[in-house]
RNA sequence: CGGGGUGUGGCGCAGCUUGGUAGCGCACUCGCUUUGGGAGCGAGGGGCCGUGGGUUCAAAUCCCGCCACCCCGACCA
């Protein structure tokens, strides 16, 4: 299984970061540079998650890099949960500058102090608002793609008329954007449910999560969605006159999907012989490779057909490069269907289908490729999807202890009744680097809160 | 900050115990042959061995100091 920086890398993850060109380690501590590969991923998870937050009604706007440090002061639990990972810019224009600027850790701050400008009126709500952007953390320990002192993200940032508006979108985001981005798109069936309080984002008042199993059993946190009650509306002023005539505080909500998902991908759907990409994901879903010279015009006929048919394909016709080099190469970047054209096959009217996902090869006619490749995109989305939930779901242990539960941890994740560990148990599981990753109801619903009745807590070991 | 470890061509490493002409794999350059699963053969280029000092006829190797980086924790998307 593919770990970023595991101790020791499967030989094809060098290989990936020599050829397929997925990210280095940046020249600054923690930071990473990402190469045109790893990017395209990026760009097509943006472009996908993007379609789905203008189809929850927000707007794209773009907001400063600096922020006033004085701004981040203003709401303490959220000074707080990120003053030690601030990097601060004390000089600018060749003297010091009268105050620091930081680089943003979050957006909340300058935002919300725009925010308070832009509403006036129930009638300016609700407001909402996403950016996407690079962020800065200086974080102590960092892990390429999961823990980066730069990372790239979309961070949504919205103000409501009311408590419950704030709370159904928040879960809305939740939902229709994250999860049925990770589940449909992604292939990780991700678990949703509720931060406890000691894993809450600073500042907000209920932090919602999706958590995806990697292939080792840990757990990483993909995504999250939080409210944040009135907490920065009253430390930004932003008010309102409702509809009552009465000035009230916005409620407010925010949430966010970085590159972090990048490194989830690797690791949720990676095998021995490299990446596997979702074929909605990839920006390469097919390759037609020709064999020998004599393959190369009818290898790009078939990209052109393949092409007409909707499918994000691209053409290898480097015909002085050996074939098994370039299978290699497509297999490592995770290609969903490679088309193998050579004249063995042609002369029997045939070419060879290979499919990623479960590596299969097959004979194909050549006037069927199309339908055979568009049959084979589905069915692999669907059998990754399918593979990971079925691993996931067989290392989940029911547990009724906090022992049995660390136990568990050691290879997937724990079930326990809430109400069988409380905030002691979670101090105890934190010892053992364990934490509680989310809350569900019994019906597998997000609580409105923790102190619901007969509630789950999900606990592993996590990114 | 605590505990481990590592610094040797672009990348990954051996050599260090027992001091004596700096080596291997990958990558790169040239030539020929190859091309249906990471090509083969031949010929080349490239390194003040992290850094400062010490011991010695002689230091990558031994001694002392410093620096950097990595891993495991604390922090965290």
């Amino acid at each position: 299984m593919l770990t970023p920086q595991a101790e020791d890398f499967p030989r094809w993850y060098q290989d990936v970061i020599a050829k397929a060109e997925l990210a280095d380690n940046g020249p600054v501590r923690g930071t990473m540079v990402i190469r045109p590969y790893g990017y395209a991923l990026w760009e097509r998870m943006q472009a996908e998650v993007d379609a789905r937050i203008k189809a929850a009604g927000a707007q794209n706007a773009y907001f400063p890099l600096f922020i006033p440090e004085s701004y981040l002061r203003r709401e303490a639990e959220h000074v707080e949960g990120f003053s030690p990972e601030l990097a601060v810019v004390t000089h600018a224009g060749g003297k010091q500058l009268e105050e620091p600027v930081v680089v943003r850790p979050t957006s909340e701050t300058i935002i919300n102090s725009f925010f308070a400008k832009w509403v006036q009126s129930y009638r300016d709500l609700p407001l909402l608002i996403n950016q996407w952007a690079n962020v800065v953390r200086w974080e102590l320990r960092p892990r390429i793609f999961l823990r980066t002192t730069e990372f790239l993200w979309q961070e949504g940032h919205t103000a409501h008329a009311s408590q419950a508006d704030a709370r159904d979108y928040a879960r809305r985001i939740l939902h229709e954007v994250y999860a049925d981005f990770m589940v449909n798109v992604l292939a990780i069936p991700v678990l949703v449910g509720r931060k406890t309080a000691r894993e809450r984002f600073a500042g907000a008042t209920n932090t919602l999560t999706c958590e995806g199993m990697m292939g080792d059993g840990k757990a990483l946190q993909m995504g999250t969605s939080h409210e944040l009650g009135q907490n920065f509306a009253k430390a930004f002023g932003i008010e309102f006159t409702s509809d009552s005539g009465l000035r009230e505080h916005a409620w407010q909500t925010s949430w966010g999907v970085s590159t972090r998902m990048v490194g989830g991908l690797i690791m949720a759907h990676g095998d021995d012989n490299g990446l596997r990409v979702p074929p909605r994901l990839a920006p390469v879903q097919a390759v037609v490779l020709a064999v020998k010279d004599e393959a190369v015009e009818p290898a790009r006929n078939l990209a052109t057909a393949l092409r007409e048919a909707g499918v994000r394909v691209e053409a290898d016709l480097r015909t002085d490069t050996p074939f098994g080099r370039r299978a290699v190469d497509a297999e490592l970047k995770g290609i969903p269907v490679r088309v193998e054209v050579g004249p063995r096959d042609l002369a029997q009217g045939n070419v060879t289908l290979v499919r990623r996902v479960d590596g299969t090869k097959a004979p194909v006619p050549v006037g069927g490729v199309v339908a055979a490749t568009l049959a084979a995109l589905d069915a692999d989305q669907a059998a990754l999807l399918e593979s990971a939930r079925e691993r996931r779901d067989a290392r989940i242990a029911e547990v009724s202890s906090i022992a049995d539960a660390i136990e568990a941890t050691g290879s997937g994740w724990a079930r326990i009744a809430w109400s069988a560990l409380g905030e002691e148990g979670e101090d105890k599981l934190a010892a053992q680097a364990v934490s509680v990753r989310c809350l569900v109801r019994p019906d597998g619903s997000v609580p409105d809160s923790e102190d619901e009745p007969d509630l789950l807590a999900y606990v592993a070991r996590a990114y």
